[in-house]
DNA sequence: CGTTTAGAATCGTAGGACAATCATGTTGGG
DNA sequence: CCCAACATGATTGTCCTACGATTCTAAACG
């Protein structure tokens, strides 16, 4: 206790350097456990259904049950988890209808994102910045079994999210994309073939050309045909 | 301030009231702050960019900490409010670009919103409910200024999204309405004539005709037309 | 076998504590 | 007089403990 003042000078002088962009902000703990499940997700070590007791997570991550609780309540917010009162927080389950209204507003977010990407396709690194996700997803056409394509597919989404330049809609998509990803998780699990590069290429090439119509009806299009790809899936 | 466990005993006891409204669920303390910021905002109490202290609230209303964290968390949830890191949070100010982001996307949801209700217009008692609300707004035809036409519209809104029976676009919708809200009150103010009521007696003909696209159509529009009217206004 | 009830789990919320960090005012040197 | 280093206070981040409230579980009972 009486080191506090010293301790905290020599902190103080060890680190005059000023973060330079503002994701430096070192991420808080709830933070860190908020991504930790929402990885959790994506490896398959969260399953939809699963109760997510407070006590567990404590000892689980060494935290304490305030820092649990702030990190459920930012899945709840992002309808990753649901909480019932006094029953705790569990992982959400999609039920068809929800995965169907969801990729109902999905076509129009997507849509409206890969409009104002082609729209800006040509201000500053965009074009290269673009090409770049786009062909690294291509690249995966040829094996698109591996586990390295998702982490292109989201590279993809969030280039073409991010070029629009619209920072509302950039979060909305990231936040509706875990669950688009987790559904698609599911039907790759059920043998579906999920990926259409046909409609990745359809979409990027319209971007690329910076049209503005094709662009947005491609992107429309890829999820209309996802939702009846799941339609026609079992239940 | 000896006389606090007493004090809060006695607060314990004189609570049993319940809000009886349309939550059975009994809303928790996190819940009641969330909406009483909100409100404050509508009323004016709060204002853009105007601090909340995590002590302050604690003592406003009698709540622990921890329960005021979540509510601020809640808030930040839904970009009502902004965190910064040991900075704490503030009411969020959005500049022009944010809300013509906004509505951007608005125009897309509230679209969708438009076209799901009047496919289902005669579902059930949609059509009933959505007359009911709609006659209740243009009721404010003659009296602009009403403090009660903000309600109407809100009902009606709120009836719109909800007859197209589709959760996360309700939820989207509502959760984007409150930044609107706070636009157009700002608009209010600075003398601007908000209120459209040949747009909304376009959307409420065209839903309760059942015609889709129409209903789309006039909706989008709407919202491009208080686009415009932004863009006209001062900073 | 269905119902009741006691106990265990778990959550909701309060309250206190302390370090980390930020904001601000102060001081000493140029 | 201005600027940079420093000390101080304010506020947040996180931990801990505690206890009533609610739900779940399962044994006891009729």
């Amino acid at each position: 206790m009486t080191t506090k003042s010293t301790a905290k000078a020599a902190a103080r002088s060890s680190h005059p350097e000023r973060p330079a962009a503002e994701a430096v902000h070192a991420a808080s703990s709830p933070d860190l456990i908020f991504h930790e499940i929402v990885r959790g997700l994506y490896n398959g070590s969260y399953v939809p259904g699963q109760r997510l007791v407070e006590a567990d997570l404590t000892q689980k991550w060494g935290v304490s049950r305030g820092t649990v609780r702030e990190a459920l309540n930012r899945l709840a917010a992002e309808g990753i988890v649901v909480l019932s009162r006094h029953r705790g927080a569990a992982i959400r389950i999609l039920d068809r209808e929800e995965i169907r209204n969801l990729l109902t507003i999905l076509e129009l977010l997507i849509g409206l994102a890969a409009r104002l990407a082609a729209q800006r396709i040509n201000e500053g690194d965009n074009h290269a910045r673009f090409l770049d996700s786009f062909e690294a997803l291509m690249a995966f056409r040829s094996r698109p079994d591996s586990f390295e394509l998702v982490r292109a597919r989201n590279r993809f989404y969030r280039t073409l999210a991010s070029i629009g330049r619209n920072t509302e809609l950039q979060g909305l998509l990231t936040r509706m994309h875990v669950h688009l990803l987790r559904v698609q998780l599911r039907s790759q699990q059920d043998g579906m073939l999920t990926e259409r590069f046909d409609d990745y290429s359809s979409i990027g090439q319209a971007v690329l050309a910076g049209d503005l119509r094709r662009a947005e009806l491609a992107a429309r299009r890829h999820v209309r045909a996802m939702q009846s790809l799941l339609d026609r899936a079992p239940a």
